[in-house]
DNA sequence: TTGAAAGCGCTACCAA
DNA sequence: TTGGTAGCGCTTTCAA
């Protein structure tokens, strides 16, 4: 069946106007039941659908949210984006996603083209060059535009707009803090992220704890590759009896270096990481984790959107979602 | 700075016609450049946009394509909408990712959603439901529609467009019978993924490979939460010196099992399976895996799509990206 | 109960 | 070199 049927040609089928055709299929009451019932099967009959960017251009509303993203490699943004969906996914709207790979051009770039009447609002995690740069014209624009926007995890705070973030300060901090309650001394806290913003934020709940407690803070960073060999070195010319991994990557390689050097987990050294909740219980032990709520986060973010889309309540209100320890094996 | 400005209101600040605006900002030669500048200047000063939505209406094409796949959490399909992207982001179109959870409505829907005047063409990964119930004509209505549509990795053979597929079956064979040379015997099959065709797909690899060599298949299956608890049964049970495992709870579950039984790896037992080449490494012994180069796959997909887009050549052309086996300490 | 016409923002054809 | 106008597909007054 050849599809994209209009009404200007369903209406020159059946011989009446445009407008008929567009009440009957409306359900309008001006029409009568029968034209409306002989419109309605011809429009079956072709298939008809309504032409969603006419619709867009009349309305100035596309019913299309933008979610735009560092990236959905890292298994927090892929579930956070899983709780967006399924919260989108029930409503009428759409979902356009938009990988940043933290560049800011990236970035910039999505908002431009997405602004001018591609998509009603915007949920948000703010690449990391972005927030480098302090370059945060385009979420004004998009604000001035009337876009909605909600950012969440990375959030910019003087930007006005709802936010959902987590208390990953606090969350490390206790953690820290309980570690050294179970008289651990020489903790160590290992990153492959420290080049993010969201990595220094975890580093300090660290270093506070530890500051608190009369103890020597000390950060490992190091990238992706290269930091099983960062801690390997460490531990052979330092004591050390716990580490606070900040990533998925620290995390196992906090676990291969305890094997290389015949290290017991948690007995030598107490693991503490990032490693989504799926995995950590396929690490021996198994690993305790800081459970950041990804889908949860997602959810929100997306459940304020919508609202704020329906009610046109300008809101600006901040939402923050606990991060809590899950207490495994590994400490 | 107020944005949304149109056309009209700057044709009306600078008193000249519509069309004149128009043509200026697309460097029309019919233009004089002293006009030209004029009204360049306005429109940068005013961070004038043209409107896509009308252009859409306008031109009959939007610039836009949608990426419709099955979730995001799998890595395999998370490294392949990377791939996608790199190669979109570099052209003119912008992507649109939705999510099926491998439900046969929401693909639909989708299909639905999209294609009166909303996307281009469509990359997508069928999922399982549609595979089941064999309903296809969302697929025939986007051809129909003259969408472009490229298929990879689940493809529907029957529907006549561009496929991306990978020779599983070939490599998951080769897996085995390089198994069998090092003269392993009790070869089984670990699959938390045998309610999807891929898995199927595997298995029947698999089974060939065994029955080519003398050898009995036995296939284990399982949900994802139980699959290491029917490992651990069946050893209890029986003899067995190698493992394959057809995803990545499946390959966790097996090193898992392992442990827990005292089993040495690749000594007692060896294991084959399907984890991120990134995560590969951290396993000890480091996993052998079937690679699937999900990358190329999503890189190749997209590159097609893009070109049949460009020419409109209909082309229906399949190709296919070797799986490969990355050899490493545990088999 | 039905239809004609305007208009959403833009491009393109044809006149001036 | 510039401007008027039609039209993309649709909704929505206002008239008939």
């Amino acid at each position: 069946m050849a599809s994209k049927i209009t009404l200007k040609q369903l209406a020159s089928i059946l011989g009446v106007s445009i407008s008929t055709i567009s009440k009957a299929l409306n359900d309008s009451h001006e029409i009568s039941d029968a034209t409306k019932k002989r419109i309605v099967e011809l429009a079956k009959l072709h298939n008809y659908r309504p032409n969603k960017i006419a619709l867009g251009l009349k309305s100035g509303r596309t019913n299309t949210i933008a979610v735009v993203i560092p990236s959905v490699q890292n298994s927090f943004f892929a579930r956070a984006l899983y709780g967006i969906e399924s919260v989108i996914s029930q409503t009428k709207y759409s979902t356009i996603v938009c990988l940043t790979k933290e560049s800011h051009d990236k970035e910039v770039d999505n908002f431009d083209m997405l602004s001018n009447g591609v998509v009603d609002g915007f949920i948000v995690a703010v690449s990391e060059e972005t927030q480098t740069l302090e370059d945060f014209s385009h979420f004004e624009d998009a604000i001035n535009d009337e876009k909605s926007l909600v950012m969440f995890d990375r959030v910019i705070d003087s930007i006005p707009c709802t936010k959902v973030t987590t208390n990953d300060h606090t969350a490390i901090s206790e953690a820290t803090q309980g570690l050294i309650k179970s008289n651990r001394k020489n903790i160590i806290l290992l990153s492959a992220i420290n080049n993010l913003n969201v990595g220094k934020q975890r580093t300090k709940g660290y270093q506070k704890a530890m500051a608190d407690a009369g103890l020597t803070p000390i950060v490992l960073t190091s990238d992706r590759n290269g930091v099983a060999n960062t801690l390997k070195e460490f531990i052979k010319n330092n004591p050390l009896d716990a580490v606070i991994a900040l990533d998925t990557d620290a995390s196992f390689a906090s676990y291969k270096v305890a094997r290389d050097l015949d290290k017991k987990i948690p007995q030598d050294m107490a693991v503490i990481g990032y490693v989504s909740e799926r995995m950590a219980p396929y690490l021996a032990p198994e690993l305790t984790t800081i459970n950041q709520h990804s889908y949860t986060m997602g959810k929100t973010a997306a459940t304020l959107l919508i609202e704020q889309l329906e009610n046109k309540s300008n809101n600006d209100h901040s939402v923050v979602i606990d991060s809590t320890l899950s207490q495994r094996a590994s400490s």
